[in-house]
DNA sequence: TGAAAAATCCGACACCGTGTTGAAATTTAG
DNA sequence: CTAAATTTCAACACGGTGTCGGATTTTTCA
């Protein structure tokens, strides 16, 4: 093994045949349910071969997906120094994974895969919408923080799912007026009528 | 066996004892990673005596949710009859079978309950916010279904998994101010404002 | 209360996927 | 061409699965 990142052509084969056995067989059962024998049999991959390059399924699939969060999270820091919003990097980086979403956001997906994904954007995009409405009560910002947060997820696997895919461009132009331009000024704007109203009192 | 659905008191308590050693495992391990072996040795429970009564931990779940979706279907259909909404239902369903909720629900839960939940929703609630923008188009109707619905599963599962949890009314009384008072108006007024525009050129 | 029925327990079995090993065969890189 | 890296192959012990027959316990109901 190269001490770099760069593998073999044949490495890369056989991951690539892998990957593209995982695709097939998620498409009808759960990630969970695929054993090792039933991918390297349809990779036509020897099972040793496996075994020398992946502890077991899980981990195979958690090496690809630490590349989409590795990709994410170093595209969410450089946030500042560019124009565009997190819903935009968000989706993009879901595109440039399209193989590895299709897998883990899909029908039989991967659960820890999605908590995973609500924790980051819990952490890195949430503050931004608490900031606009700092009247609420905590149990209630609780409540929009998840619903925003599951709603974005969910539109985004139904994209992920469906065959003729609308550009990222449009879906996150659609999902951040729904957030930005809908659902948070109309929160804040009842807070802030409350808020008036607690002062004349 | 009785021929109706009644059941034995050792059939009772067997079926007892291992519905709690799943949920104490499921605390700790994903529900499609808990064996019968391990099971039925924390239940005190023959390994026979499980295969007697299920085919496998899959089986066994399901029949658990299948008592929940009985309940929740029968709920939703008699809703004309009453005064309550989907919401405050959907709510209550949720708060009778806590138990199951906080295994399929939790952090490692079961992706088919999710999706078969969405798609009740889908079926059963959403129908209502349809009527409510009918000028949407196709494309972004189903981007604020699936926000809708993703983000009322995900604050319910939030709810589901917190230890000391708010009452259902409180809970639905948001949810239902978020999307009646809040989202579905706002995204009406805008296809409003851009059909009477279309209308005036 | 006593006998039949239902449910549980026990031990055993073959089966299958797992994870590992060592050595041979093949492919790749320089 | 040659050494290193990679893949293949056969074999192994291990553990969970699903099933079976029969012994034991619990429940039912006459």
């Amino acid at each position: 093994m190269n001490t770099r990142g760069e593998q073999n052509r044949s490495v890369r084969n056989t991951k690539r045949r892998l990957r593209e056995s995982l695709l097939k067989l998620v498409m009808r059962k759960s990630l969970g349910s695929v054993t090792v024998k039933e991918l390297t049999d349809d990779a036509d991959v020897n099972r040793s071969t496996f075994y020398f390059h992946y502890q077991d399924v899980k981990a195979m699939v958690k090496e690809m997906e630490e590349a989409f969060f590795k990709d994410f999270t170093s595209a969410l820091d450089a946030i500042d120094r560019k124009s565009h919003d997190s819903i935009t990097i968000l989706v993009g980086c879901l595109e440039s994974h399209m193989d590895l979403c299709r897998i883990v956001l899909g029908e039989n997906g991967d659960i820890e895969f999605l908590e995973q994904m609500k924790r980051i954007i819990e952490d890195k995009c949430s503050r931004m919408w608490k900031a606009a409405v700092p009247e609420m009560s905590d149990r209630e910002r609780e409540i929009l923080d998840s619903f925003l947060i599951g709603g974005t997820m969910t539109a985004l696997q139904n994209w992920v799912r469906s065959e003729n895919r609308q550009s990222a461009e449009e879906l996150a132009a659609v999902l951040n007026r729904f957030i930005f331009d809908g659902i948070i000024p109309v929160v804040a704007s009842w807070h802030r009528r409350i808020a008036w109203q607690d002062e004349v009192q």
